[in-house]
RNA sequence: GUGGUUGUAGCUCAGUUGGUUAGAGCGCUGGAUUGUGAUUCCAGAGGUCGCCGGUUCGAACCCGGUCUUCCACCCCA
């Protein structure tokens, strides 16, 4: 049969992977710099954890999972006969793939909540998956970076967080825009225009902005049935970037102007301390996922400095006042951010921004000429790995020519040859590949040399 | 989930209105070079033309289905 994997899924190569490692590595060091702890959650989640979390739409997403056994012989006979997919499902499904990480998160903090003191601050680095249609920078399996905090509602968490965003990014090379929003804004702007009840039909209108310009913001504001009023209304707070001037248009709603004082004070206190990259307001900024209630962020690249690159959101987060009550525990605040690990990489690669010793890491491959040699490189290799240095031997005497062909395609960047007057003198040959360079070492040098 | 798009050698791609034996570049293997890769020269191997079915004397090419890729919606990292 020809090997084949699902849709929206991928094999990484070595160089792939070490890539991917790279930006884990940069983010995980920011994490615990951070003070954020690691935990860790299944795969599967039973499926009553995760529908009716992420709306209807995410619902339709979710990968579930079979039970085992005879499961139809248990399903409803009527159900089947009407094939009713939905009710067939809770019948022969109770387990489905975590969908994000944070859902899982709120369900740990609930069952563990004895064993945690709050604020309880933690990170994950795991895949996700979604039933999504496949695009460029969008799989079905894909990995996320999260970093939450449950147990206070001290906007310093959401100052933190973005200096976090900004530190990741910086330490990776990638100019970002991180923009922030507060839901109660989107909610006293709603009021305010009579949509106080759709909400969410108005902020999906206005994310679209960039994407369709004002009068398509208008046009499908008209659509999801707002009257003229409410899309004046609306409409006016489009152009607004500067947070204070909002805050006038919005003296009508305790709500907005509480979502305004918010974000005054993360501003403010952000501000306070350097940052690499531009923080702004956005009004039009909404996120899908409705579980959030407070401050929102959104990152995406800097196409002033980085132009050309076309990615949508790479990382994103927000606050959300009470996520851990649908699971029983009230009073519960959490704020979170996730970065896009797939789209990050995708833009790294676009330009060219990934370090030089991801593409290999090895240092040295030693290669033997004959039996005794050979033997003798095992000795030597073992001693350059009991010292901490990446060595690898060439496993059988063959042709130079074609030892040196594999040393070149490993990328090794030193090879260490041992032939019969190397033995016989101490003194290896260690070509430097880069260069061609070849010169006489001792295993004492090799050793300073490799650091 | 809706509409569209893509698939030919390991990779990137040619392939005439349907016609005999499907090509190129790169890569790969061997040799020139029995102690030197990346550069040069020579030779060679490698293909169920995504898969299944149909039309036809004959299909990489036309038709249907399916899988996959990418794109636009939807939504999102």
């Amino acid at each position: 049969m020809k090997p084949s994997i699902p849709k929206g899924t991928r094999d990484f190569l070595p160089h792939e992977v070490r890539r991917r490692n790279y930006i884990f590595d940069v983010i995980r060091k920011h994490f615990r710099r951070f003070g954020y702890q690691p935990i860790e959650t299944p795969v599967m989640e039973n499926l009553s954890t995760l529908t009716g979390k992420y709306g209807e739409e995410g619902d339709k997403l979710l990968f579930k999972v079979l039970n085992n056994g005879d499961f139809l012989r248990k399903a409803n006979e009527q159900d089947l006969a009407n094939r009713d997919s939905n009710k067939v499902v809770s019948q022969i499904s109770k387990r489905g793939l975590r969908y994000d990480l944070t859902v899982p998160f709120a369900r740990y903090v609930v069952m563990h909540q004895n064993d945690l003191s709050f604020p309880f601050k933690r990170y994950a680095i795991m895949p996700v998956w979604r039933a999504d249609r496949p695009q460029k920078g969008r799989y079905q399996e894909f990995y996320q970076c999260d970093a939450d905090v449950v147990g206070s509602d001290s906007l310093l968490y959401e100052a933190e967080l973005t200096q976090l965003l900004d530190g990741v990014f910086a330490e990776l090379g990638l100019s970002v825009v991180i923009r922030l929003n507060n839901r109660k804004i989107l909610a006293g702007l709603a009021e305010i225009a009579g949509l106080g009840d759709r909400m969410m039909d108005m902020t999906i209108a206005i994310d679209k902005l960039d994407k369709i310009g004002a009068d398509g913001v208008r046009k499908e504001l008209e659509e999801r049935g707002a009257n003229a009023g409410a899309v004046d209304t609306v409409m006016q707070f489009l152009g607004v970037t500067d947070l204070e001037k909002v805050a006038p248009l919005l003296a009508d709603s305790p709500v907005g102007m509480q979502g305004i004082e918010e974000l005054r004070t993360v501003f403010d206190t952000v501000r306070q301390h350097t940052v690499s990259n531009r923080v702004e307001f956005d009004v039009t900024l909404a996120r899908g996922l409705n579980y959030y209630t407070g401050c929102i962020y959104e990152v995406a690249v800097d196409t002033d400095v980085h132009t050309d690159v076309k990615m949508g959101s790479i990382a994103g987060g927000g606050r959300y006042a009470d996520l851990t009550s649908i699971f029983g525990m009230k009073d519960t605040p959490g704020v979170g951010i996730s970065f896009g690990a797939e789209r990050i990489y995708d833009v790294l690669e676009e330009i060219d921004g990934f370090p030089a010793d991801t593409a290999q890491d090895l240092d040295v491959l030693v290669l033997g000429l004959d039996e005794d040699s050979l033997a003798h490189g095992f000795g030597l290799v073992t001693r350059l790995r009991r010292a901490g240095h990446h060595a690898d031997l060439y496993p059988k005497t063959t042709k130079l020519q074609k030892m040196m062909k594999y040393a070149d395609q490993r990328n090794a960047p030193r090879v260490l040859i041992i032939g019969s007057q190397e033995v016989a003198s101490g003194q290896y040959s260690l070509k430097t590949m880069a260069t061609g360079e070849q010169t006489k070492v001792s295993e004492a040098e090799l050793m300073a040399l490799l650091g």
